[in-house]
DNA sequence: ACGCACATGTAATCAGTTACATGATTCT
DNA sequence: AGAATCATGTAACTGATTACATGTGCGT
């Protein structure tokens, strides 16, 4: 039955409704096009998800009607949604859910300040980091007695691990540097 | 209750096993030095998963008592649970649970032959690359009307794929030459 | 003709986490 | 004193997928 509580996808599907209007249909294609990002959940989840957030008053629906298809329901968040989208994009981050959460963070970054967003990713950072710390140590560990296998797959963590770094490390000085240049919570 | 069908650990739990007897604690242990690249299952996973391998004769255990604390149980592989295992191995990857897979998959690669590994290798590269085609596409067709967050989202993402296809053509390409090198399937 | 995009929804099932229960030993 | 490591296990709960149900229009 499922009988959705703080599923994932909840706060993220809250967070697109923030920037546009959308139906179930319409958020499933936008997940879609993200690719291997966040995985595109089905209806199953997707529908759900909405008649919950229908329920606690976090959206209204508007029935579209179509000639010769269902009509299009498309969801508006409401004051209370937005609220309660704030609240979740302020917290800390969920941490847990790793990669997902994360991209799902970015995603909707623009609404949190600059320095919001810097604590992202420098969260993330610090994560990655202590990975690329882990994988390290096991590699040390194991020493000799690795298989191939094994090794192989210290030796992509940890290239993985580098190029995020190397990326977030950018991201980070470009945006501390612009936050320098404009001491107040401005928008590019 | 989870009546373990056909988890993901199941299969790679296998193939730690097949490379050492181990216990569910061991699993545990090995699976958290990877970090990140597996999420490491906790004890509800990996205590039913064993029973159910056991069920199944694809294992064996050993009750190995230890003084003031609880005996440790040793699990073995079967014969029948190494030919569990190679039908795994040699199925074209699950595909599904992208990252994870792949990455039981490049641990347990050693027994599969040179070119085995080789097949995985690329099918990962297509699935990389194909992500990486979507995401272009969608920052495309998004153009201007993209929020900050999401073009952040999107970069992010094609640095990923792009690091990870390097990464994964520099290994086909040193696979590659050394099985040219050396006619039939042989060891390093 | 067949499948795909459009468009919504529910029920059955699976997979996994969290919390509980138990208990000695060693590190901080 | 309190936390972490060692060591096993079960039950309740949560989250998400798969398969089903229904139906039109368009492209190949």
């Amino acid at each position: 039955m499922m009988a959705n509580g703080n599923a994932i996808f909840r706060h993220f599907i809250l967070g697109l409704l923030a920037r546009q209007s959308m139906s179930g249909y319409d958020i499933r294609r936008f997940m879609r096009s993200l690719g291997l990002l966040l995985g595109s959940p089905s209806f199953g989840t997707i529908y759900p998800t909405l008649h919950a957030l229908l329920e606690d008053d976090l959206v209204t629906v508007e029935v579209v009607p179509q000639p010769n298809r269902p009509a299009r329901k498309v969801y508006t968040i409401t004051t209370a949604g937005n609220q309660a989208l704030h609240d979740w994009v302020a917290r800390p981050a969920s941490s847990k859910k790793g990669l997902k959460a994360f991209v799902m963070h970015l995603i909707l970054a623009e609404d949190s300040a600059r320095d919001g967003l810097i604590a992202h990713l420098d969260r993330r950072r610090s994560e990655v980091m202590d990975h690329h710390t882990t994988l390290a140590q096991a590699a040390e560990e194991w020493g000799e007695q690795a298989s191939p296998g094994q090794r192989l797959a210290i030796e992509y963590g940890l290239a993985m691990a580098s190029a995020e770094l190397s990326w977030l490390e950018d991201k980070l000085a470009h945006l501390s540097a612009e936050l320098e240049a404009s001491p107040a919570t401005e928008r590019v």
